[in-house]
DNA sequence: TTCATTACGGATATAATATATCCGTAAAGG
DNA sequence: CCTTTACGGATATATTATATCCGTAATGAA
């Protein structure tokens, strides 16, 4: 059970979106390239977040993409759920109704107990990346990463822009 | 992402072999007949839990599957683990390196900032999981279950043995 | 206006994985 | 000796992930 790369993609483009200007956006095409992956592939999980109105994206060549709201109100799990869904990773078949000699009573009954453990464990997954926004992200890496480093990137990016 | 049905299966398996006498055995073809799943594919993920020692198999007519130590002592994380292995849900691929204005040094780093947050969430839901036994399940399913529906399935799965 | 650039979305192709079946082997019991 | 069993390898099919391609409409610049 993986999740898929668009995940581990959304997540760098949105690191990379709360690092600029207020009036700033950066292409998917831009994204694409700062981060070595393919652009159209990538453009689908942009969309993705774009229609969970995580980020903005316009048209035109000026356009691009900026993030739809204040960072301290994204989480991780806004992102991993807008580009990988929100169902769980546990999925109850039911298969305690099978037996040969089970009743076939069904109607308003609780979920099967198997099941309810397995949610829980779905919930404490979610519950933790609830509770790290995108500030609090931005807040690891500018610890984490030399202002070297962090310059070249801000440098290289707005350079992208500018070059045409 | 998804569970593969496998983890279901041997979570259903486990806990109809933790309601087993000392020295009693269920073979594949029965733990899948009483399930309404194919016996082929249930067996390699039987053979996986074997593989773990979580289940302990024996060869000839009156052999099967039993489980392998104290239902206390297995909780959902060693079953689970045991079909769907240990990995992470979230692979970091590291694209923090492909930016053109990256610098080659990764060394001696620390993972990616975001992989930390992605992987304390896996941690979670293990922890959850880690949480509760074989045991623990037993008992809610006591509590859960008609005993009338309890009953009638003992009775089944003993008769399978008895019938041939 | 005209043109280049962009997000967006549908259609399609390819690769990887999950799901499943089949069969041979060795062990064990009747 | 025969049946039943776990076990493991090989293979087939279905589903999903990954990726590409192209048409459309919007936007800004020349």
């Amino acid at each position: 059970m993986q999740l898929k790369n668009h995940v581990e993609w959304a997540l760098h483009c949105c690191s990379v979106l709360a690092g600029l200007e207020e009036d700033q956006r950066l292409s998917a095409k831009v994204l694409a390239e700062f981060h070595g992956i393919p652009k159209e592939y990538l453009s689908k999980a942009l969309q993705n977040l774009s229609a969970a109105g995580i980020v903005s994206g316009t048209l035109g060549p000026t356009g691009g993409y900026r993030l739809a709201r204040d960072p301290k109100r994204i989480t991780f799990l806004d992102i991993v759920e807008a580009v990988e869904g929100t169902g769980h990773t546990f999925v109850c078949t039911e298969i305690r109704d099978n037996a040969p000699c089970a009743a076939a009573r069904r109607a308003g009954r609780r979920p099967c107990a198997i099941a309810r453990v397995m949610w829980e464990a779905d919930e404490a997954w979610r519950e933790k990346l609830r509770s790290v926004s995108l500030a609090d992200l931005m807040q690891t890496l500018a610890r984490d990463l030399p202002a070297k480093v962090w310059k070249a990137n801000v440098q290289w990016l707005s350079d992208q822009r500018a070059g045409g």
